[in-house]
DNA sequence: CGTCTATTTGAATGTACTCAAAAGCGGTGG
DNA sequence: CCACCGCTTTTGAGTACATTCAAATAGACG
C-alpha cells in the first residue's frame, strides 16, 4: 500500500501503535506532482511538511538577480519543505519546486499540531529528523569552506552516487557552490587525469 | 538564583509546571571552566549538553594539519556540545573549548533520556531549538555561497554586535570561512572607504 | 528536423590565498 | 618601569583557484 515507506521510515525511528498509525495516516494525503511545478514559493507560507514517496523535489534559494541556489534535492524516503516557515507560518525563504514527476505524502501545519498532541512520540520523530539534517548542514557549512571545488564535487558524488545521473549539471554546480562552467571543467581534469 | 537564566529561557519554548521545572534542576549540574579549557576534543564522546550561563565556548572542526574551522560561538543563552555526538554516544566530530572563563549547566546524556521520558514537552523544546539551528545553519551555508567575504564579515557583524570585541580576528576570519590576512585587509578597505 | 536548453571550451579577469616580514599589543619578570 | 617574549594583526608581493563572458557544441523534446 502507498503509505507503506511512509510507515517504514517512520518505525525506523520510533514505534506507533496500531492505532496511532492509523491516526497518523487518517491526517494525512497523497499528492502528485509534476516535473517544473512548484510546491512553494518564497514569500508564501508552507503549509504543508511533504515526505516524497517518488521523484525529486528541489529547494532552492532565489536571488534577485534570479539566480538559484539549491539548498537540498529531496529524493524518495526525505522530507521536503521549508521548515522554518511550516514551524511558525510565516513567509518562507526558499523556493521549493518539482525537478522530476513526483509523489509525496502531505502533512498540513494544523494537523501536524494536532498529531503533536494525540502522539507525543512524533516529536520526537521530527527531532530526530530534524536533528539529522542539522548535522549533516553542520558540516556541509564546514566542507564548504575547506574544500576545494573538485573536492566538494567528489564528496556530492560520493555521497549521492544516483543524484548525479538524475540531476542537470548546473543545478549541481548550484548545490556545491560552483560555477556550472567551472563544473563542466573539473569533471574533464577529472576524466583527464585518471 | 543560579538556574534562573536556564528556566527563562526554556519557558520561552514550552511551559513547565513547578513539579516539573523542580525535577529538571534536580537532573542539571553547574560546572564553571576556564579559557583555553576544552569540553570535548574530537573522537571522545560527548557526555554532556551544555547551556552556557557566562562566558564564550567556541565548537570547531580540527584539520589533520592543525588548521580549525570555527562552526559556531556560543555565549549566554545558547547551548553548545557536539549534538551527534551526545545524541548517539559516538565519537565526536568537533572540539568544543573555552575562549572565556565561562560557567555552563551540564545535563547528561542519561539524565536527558531520563527526562524526556518524564516530561514529554522537553521533546519538543530540543525539537525547537535545533530546528532555529538547522534554520540558521541553511542560511549560512546559503550565505556561504552567495556572500563575497566583505559581505559575509559585514553580516557576521550585524548578527553577532558584541561578538565582535570578544573573540580574536583569526577566530571571527575562520568563522566566515576566509584567512586572517584578508579580513584583516577587509577591515581596512572598510575603514578607508567610509 | 528545428528549437530550446544544457554543456563545453577558451581567454581575460578577479577574489581570495600563501608566504614572509614587520608592526602592534599584553603580560611577566628583572 | 622598562625590556622582552609570545601571540595577533597588518602589510605587500606573487600566485592560484574560480568566475565572467562569449561562442561553439551537444542533447532533449515536440
Amino acid at each position: 500500500m502507498i503509505m507503506e515507506k511512509l510507515i517504514k521510515n517512520i518505525a525506523s525511528h520510533v514505534q506507533l501503535t496500531d492505532k496511532e498509525e492509523k491516526l497518523l495516516l487518517s491526517k494525512v494525503n497523497v499528492k502528485k506532482i509534476k516535473k517544473g511545478e512548484y510546491l512553494l514559493r518564497s514569500g508564501e507560507i508552507c503549509r504543508y511538511q511533504n515526505f516524497v514517496l517518488s521523484g525529486c523535489i528541489k529547494t532552492f534559494y532565489l536571488e534577485r538577480n534570479g539566480d538559484q541556489h539549491v539548498v537540498s534535492f529531496d529524493v524518495e524516503n526525505y522530507w521536503t519543505g521549508d521548515l522554518f516557515s511550516f514551524i511558525n507560518q510565516t513567509p518562507a525563504h526558499f523556493n521549493v519546486s518539482c525537478i522530476e514527476d513526483s509523489e509525496l505524502i502531505q502533512i498540513s501545519h494544523d494537523n501536524i499540531e494536532i498529531l503533536y498532541k494525540e502522539i507525543p512520540k512524533l516529536e520526537r520523530l521530527f527531532r530526530i529528523l530534524i536533528q539529522n539534517a542539522y548535522v549533516s548542514s553542520q558540516m556541509r557549512v564546514i566542507d564548504n569552506i575547506r574544500l576545494t571545488a573538485q573536492e566538494k564535487y567528489l564528496k556530492f558524488v560520493a555521497k549521492y552516487p544516483t543524484l548525479e545521473n538524475r540531476v542537470p549539471q548546473y543545478m549541481v554546480a548550484s548545490y556545491i557552490g560552483i560555477t556550472a562552467e567551472f563544473l563542466s571543467k573539473i569533471k574533464r581534469k577529472i576524466l583527464t587525469n585518471s
